[in-house]
RNA sequence: GUGGAUGUAGCUCAGUUGGCAGAGCUCCGGAUUGUGAUUCCGGCGGUCGUGGGUUCAAGCCCCAUCAUCCACCCCA
């Protein structure tokens, strides 16, 4: 019988790895909850018209890539591409942007059908964060602000740059849009496969093809900048300002655009050359009209989102997470013989709640030298011993296991200061 | 969805023109009574991704299929 298997694409996230994750998602929430943001946790099926909506039709996010099935109702359900449109909803539905300001953040997966590779994986994760309520370009700021600061608490702020453009409104989206189709569509032939595709797709698209004839082509097509409105231009100039105050660098592109049809004005991505093929890291902009789109009223909106997996494998690549992160237990205990083990059972019992150490017991036998054996794989600092002669004397040996220390008897009673003193100078 | 590379022990990988399935690491035990990381000895561990085919004989050749990795594409 062939052996089940994860789903393609859809990875285990295993012991030796969750600690990164925890000291990734730590050091987010920190920061987030500096800059006075509240989680938002939202369910990971909506109904598939959501994602139509917001996303947009012909994107192929909603064309080729949802998880899209039905219920046993007949209904219509997809696993979450995205998160931004189930926070809208979330926020419409219950009321939190009805002339409210907010801040918000959630995390967690979503799925998209897509061919696995490095940074891309068919469930993902993602750390969200959306703003509603706030037109100024303040508020757009803030969120890039507070993304650099978030790397360099994550000291990955050399690894990371900052690209920014406009997209102006929608009305002046469409007629660049216009223009450019026609422009390219008389020089049809010298376009690349993809980009001729796209020109009746996504034609905005083809502004960031890799194609060398095709950049060429577009050095004389229609200028986006040429587009932009002037209340969108001045959006633009003050945030660039706030951000020069701020000190935080950033790559004026005028050829970035993003995939989700929602966004206009300010379009943002922090991007890796460490990663290979999928160096976006962190992306988002502004969606002043998505709330109107999914029936509210008008409201200004701004976010972003953290690709985690990318996260995780650029902390890992640049060797950027603590050895202490990974270090699971403190204290090791171990007992040599049925009563000391009974005895110690409940002594180590009372010693982590005495100390809030992490105190792992010995189970399952074995001689004393594999128990030591263990001892060391498992990364304690200290080994607990306890055997015939301990429990005579009323002690316990206290061995420390990775500084050259020399090893002693110390009474139960003490035991909990000693240990207690031995782990506090490394708090910081 | 397209292209390329790769699937052999829990992990990292050898395996010759087709001829008995291998190593290192891990794990377990031992090298004089209760002391780990080094060293030495021994042991456990395999549907050679899966399914067909060719052959006296297939890990190796052929076909199909699945998966992984990388790139395109897409995007976080």
């Amino acid at each position: 019988m062939a052996r089940i298997k994860a789903i393609r694409g859809m990875n285990d996230i295993l012991p030796d790895q969750t600690p990164v994750w925890q000291f990734l998602e730590n050091r987010v929430k920190e920061v987030l909850g500096r800059y006075g943001y509240a989680e938002l946790r939202m369910p990971i099926v909506e109904q598939t018209d959501l994602f139509k909506r917001s996303i947009g039709e012909v994107t192929d996010i909603v064309e080729k890539e949802m998880y899209t099935f039905e219920d046993r109702n007949g209904d219509s359900l997809t696993l979450r591409p995205e998160g931004t449109a189930s926070c809208v909803r979330a926020c419409e539905e219950h009321g939190l942007i009805f002339n409210q300001v907010q801040r918000l953040w959630y995390m967690g997966p979503m799925f998209r059908h897509e061919r696995p590779q490095k940074g891309r994986y068919r469930q993902f994760h993602q750390i969200g964060v959306e703003t509603f309520g706030m037109q100024g370009p303040d508020i757009d700021a803030e969120l890039i602000v507070m993304t650099a600061r978030l790397w360099r608490q994550l000291g990955l702020e050399d690894a990371v740059t900052l690209h920014l453009n406009t997209l102006g409104n929608a009305a002046d989206r469409a007629r660049f849009r216009e223009d450019l189709v026609n422009y390219l569509g008389a020089h049809v032939d010298k376009l690349d496969a993809d980009s001729q595709r796209r020109l009746s797709t996504n034609p905005l698209r083809i502004l960031d093809s890799k194609d060398p004839q095709t950049q060429a082509l577009l050095d004389d097509a229609p200028h986006f900048h040429d587009y932009i409105d002037d209340e969108s231009r001045e959006h633009f100039e003050r945030l660039c300002k706030l951000l020069d105050q701020a000190g935080v660098a950033y790559e004026v592109n005028a050829r970035l655009v993003r995939g989700l049809d929602y966004y206009g004005k300010t379009v943002f991505e922090w991007i890796t050359d460490e990663l290979g093929a999928q160096g976006t890291v962190c992306a988002g902009g502004r969606y002043d009209g998505l709330v109107e789109q999914l029936g509210g009223r008008p409201t200004p909106a701004v976010g972003f989102a953290m690709g985690v997996e990318r996260l995780i494998l650029l902390l890992e690549t640049l060797g950027k997470v603590p050895d202490a992160v990974r270090q699971q237990v403190d204290i090791y205990a171990m007992a040599m013989g049925d009563e000391a083990f009974a005895r110690l059972f409940g002594l180590v019992d009372t010693l982590r709640e005495q100390t809030g150490l992490r105190i792992q017991l010995h189970c399952g036998g074995g001689s004393f030298k594999s128990q030591m054996k263990k001892a060391d794989r498992s990364g304690a600092r200290i080994a607990l011993l306890l055997g015939d002669d301990e429990c005579r004397a009323g002690v316990v040996t206290v061995k420390p296991l990775r500084e050259a220390l020399e090893q002693r008897q110390v009474p139960v009673e003490q035991l909990a200061d000693t240990l207690a003193s031995m782990f506090v100078e490394d708090q910081e």
